[in-house]
This record gives C-alpha cells, sequence and structure tokens, in this order.
DNA sequence: CCCTAAAAGGCAGGGTCTGCAAGATTGCAT
DNA sequence: ATGCAATCTTGCAGACCCTGCCTTTTAGGG
C-alpha cells in the first residue's frame, strides 16, 4: 500500500510544511550569514529566524554549515536523472557539461548571495566541497551505468566526472573573481572545448588589444 | 637583522622542538583515530599522547581533522618550488602531472593508514578537500607565473590544475577501491593520458581476456 | 473519533574551539 | 654570566556545536 510514497514527490500538507522549514532554515542561514557573518550567526539564531527550536534544525541539516552550502538529496537525484535522460550516445564529458550547466542555470538565482558568503567566510569550504563530493559520486555511478564499466575497477567514470567537475569549479573562479564580466556561458563553453582538446597551453599572448569580442579560446592548436 | 629566518629552514633548537610536537601531534591523531576511530578520540586524548596540553594542540592545529589530513604550508611550499623547477617548455598539464606524481610519492609511506582512516571516517572528507584546494591554489599561481597570465581573468591556469588535481583524485580512488591491486603508476600515466586526449569515451570492452600489459588506454579515435 | 507515524520541541551533557593572561624556554646581546 | 625579548606552552573560563533521549504536537487514514 502506498506505493506511491515511493515515487511521487510527497504531496500532502505534512510534506509541504517540512518543505517550508526546510526552506525557512536554509534562507535563514544565508540571509543572516549575509548580513554579521557567519562566526556572527548562531545555529539559535538560525532556527529563532526561521521560527523552530533549535532542536528542529538539526532535524533537517547535520550542522550550520550544510544549511547554507549543502545539497539536498532531491536535488542530486534530479540532476542524476537528467545525466540518466541525456542521449545515449552522447560523449559522457558532454553529458556532464549539459548537467553543470544545468545545475548553474537552475541555482544562478541564489548564486550571487551564497558564492558572497562562501568568499568571506572561507571556514564553508570545507562542507562545500563534501557536498559537491556528493553530487560528484552520483555523477560517476550514472556515468558508469550509461558506459556498462564498474566504477571501481574502471578509471573513467571517475575520470571524466572529476575532470568535468574540476572544469566546472576552475570557470565558476575564474568568473567569479574576474567580476562577472565575462560571459558566463561562453566562459564555460570555452573551458570544455580545451578540455576536449586535451587542454594544450595557449599562445603566449596575442596582443595588448586583445579582441574581447570572443572567449578566450586561445588554445587551437589541436584541432577537433 | 636576522634575515636567515626568511630563507633557511629554521634550525634552532627551538624550531626542532616545535617540529617534533608538530609530528608528534599528527602521529598521536593519526594513530588513535586508526586504532578507536575518529570519534572516540577527543583533542585531549590527543595531547595527551603527544604530551602536551590541550591549549597546546590547538596552537598547532585548528582543528583535529587537520592533524589528521591537512597539508603542512610547508610541504604546500615545496611542491609549489618542484613545479617552478620543471623545464620552462614543458606543458602545464605534464609539470602538473609531475608534481602529482610527487605528491603520491612523497607520502606513499603513510597513505595506507591514512587512507583507511579516511575512509572510515568520511567525516574527514571536508577538511580533507579543503586541504587540497590550498595545494590547488598554490599551483594556480604557480601555472599563472610560468605562463605569464594573470589567474584573476585568465581561465587557463585554474582549468588546468583543477583538471589535473581532478585527474589525481580520480586515479586514488579507483586505484583504492580496486583494492591496490592495479600498478598506480600506470593507472596514473593512463589517466593523464586520456585526459591528453581529450577524454573520448572508451571503447565499450575489447574482450574478456584483455591483454594487460600496457594501461587501459582504450581512448585513442582522436589522434594528437 | 481513535490510532499511528512523522515532525517538532525540551533538556542534559560531552566535546570543540577561542580569548586571555600567566609561566617556561630559547636566542641573542651586552 | 645576566638580562631582555620573542616564542612556545599552559590553565582556565566560557560560548557554541551537536547528539541522545524523551515528550508533545500535528497530519493522515481507518
Amino acid at each position: 500500500m502506498k506505493y506511491w510514497r515511493m515515487v511521487t514527490s510527497e504531496t500532502g500538507r505534512r510534506e509541504r510544511k517540512k518543505l517550508q522549514t526546510h526552506e525557512a532554515l536554509r534562507s535563514a542561514a544565508l540571509r543572516l550569514s549575509g548580513e554579521r557573518g557567519l562566526q556572527r550567526v548562531t545555529v539559535e539564531d538560525i532556527a529563532e529566524a526561521a521560527d523552530v527550536s533549535l532542536r528542529t534544525f538539526y532535524a533537517h541539516f547535520p550542522s550550520k554549515e550544510d544549511a547554507i552550502v549543502g545539497f539536498d538529496a532531491s536535488r542530486v537525484e534530479h540532476l542524476r536523472l537528467v545525466l540518466l535522460d541525456r542521449p545515449i550516445d552522447e560523449a559522457p564529458l558532454d553529458s556532464l557539461q549539459f548537467v553543470l550547466h544545468e545545475l548553474h542555470v537552475e541555482s544562478s538565482e541564489q548564486w550571487p548571495l551564497r558564492m558572497r558568503v562562501i568568499e568571506t567566510n572561507p571556514s564553508l569550504l570545507p562542507r562545500m566541497f563534501a557536498a559537491f563530493a556528493i553530487f560528484e559520486r552520483a555523477m560517476i555511478e550514472a556515468i558508469a551505468e550509461r558506459t556498462h564499466t564498474d566504477p571501481a575497477t574502471d578509471l573513467y567514470p571517475a575520470l571524466v566526472t572529476a575532470v568535468a567537475t574540476g572544469t566546472f569549479r576552475a570557470v565558476i573562479s575564474t568568473w567569479r573573481s574576474g567580476g562577472e564580466k565575462l560571459d558566463f556561458d561562453d566562459l564555460f563553453a570555452s573551458a570544455f572545448e580545451q578540455v576536449g582538446n586535451g587542454l594544450v597551453q595557449p599562445a603566449p599572448k596575442q596582443a595588448k588589444g586583445v579582441r574581447k569580442t570572443t572567449h578566450t579560446s586561445t588554445a587551437r592548436s589541436g584541432e577537433k
């Protein structure tokens, strides 16, 4: 009985309230950290702001940091499905590129604030990487499934995933430190293109007044 | 005066003692965690085992986890210099491959225990990634220096570094989960070769009794 | 209307980490 | 030698994190 529970998105009032609390805690954590700085915000403050008890906070998140930078399991699952839905003959690196782009687009709204909070509070980095590692693990499994390989013995799934997420991190990092003036999509596409070309070293430098029209794809020696 | 302090490796009795304490804390932390499990070891236990006060522990490490998985600044600096010592015309990806191989070789002695502790205590992962990120940052700066680019605006240094470290992580992960039966150097070389070739998807599978003579370089469609 | 499961709340307590101020050790100069 | 200054170490108080255990509240289904 109640098979539906296992498949659907839990559509009762109870589940809705739980989700509300969850999101209230998340946004309170993010907002307060942005206002005062992470160390000046206690878990109790967050719970208070979301109007629940401290104990309830810990029913939703294992730590303060997770409320800010953690991935929800449902989110990971969603992205996993996105990957599995890609055409079966698409190159794994391209599939991952798609998923990572999706990841960025979906959360682009909260990105500015979240990134700012992370940058001003480096103590968030550990948990952030850990959260990303969980997502990465899901991607590895999915790639392994699609390529009919065993990730425990075959290097490829972990390799292509690690490279893809590394590429993603590099793009985010550069985009951020460049003041977000560069076009994200250009940077993103350029990065994956360079990776697909084997990361040959870009030409020393064009000239002083480089045309800033297109992306930074200085590396083109190895054609496709 | 005392310019030498800034250059040499601090060779007084004071410095030696400090280093001793540092290492005593490190090995005590690792040993105890291996014996009882991380959660059954308090910082006080570690300080006790190294015969110093709890407060002194925190003079050396910001947290229990860092004593186990953290990189010392001197270690990062050493690796940075290794990278800068590579022939100036070597491709950045190859330089990074060399440094990462060096990293693995240098710590290969403590690796088994440390890896085992990490795997049995996933709560170490966050700090481990954070430590690795610091190392990564140093590599980015060094690559930027060698390629005469500004990592704040140019994608390449961060990109090639993230890809290289990602490759490294994938190798370690696969090597470990495969029970370390595969030859590490083969796996390592094969991984970087695949990356250099643009990560094209490997052929579905050769046969059952694949020749195990060389590495897994199944991917060769895209020539150089 | 009752019953069950799930969510939320309360409380106690061990553990982490920091600020502060005092004590011990070492390097160096007089 | 003796004193000074820097550094390392230490003790202590206290805020905060997080968990175990138990009680209360609320939603959903017979």
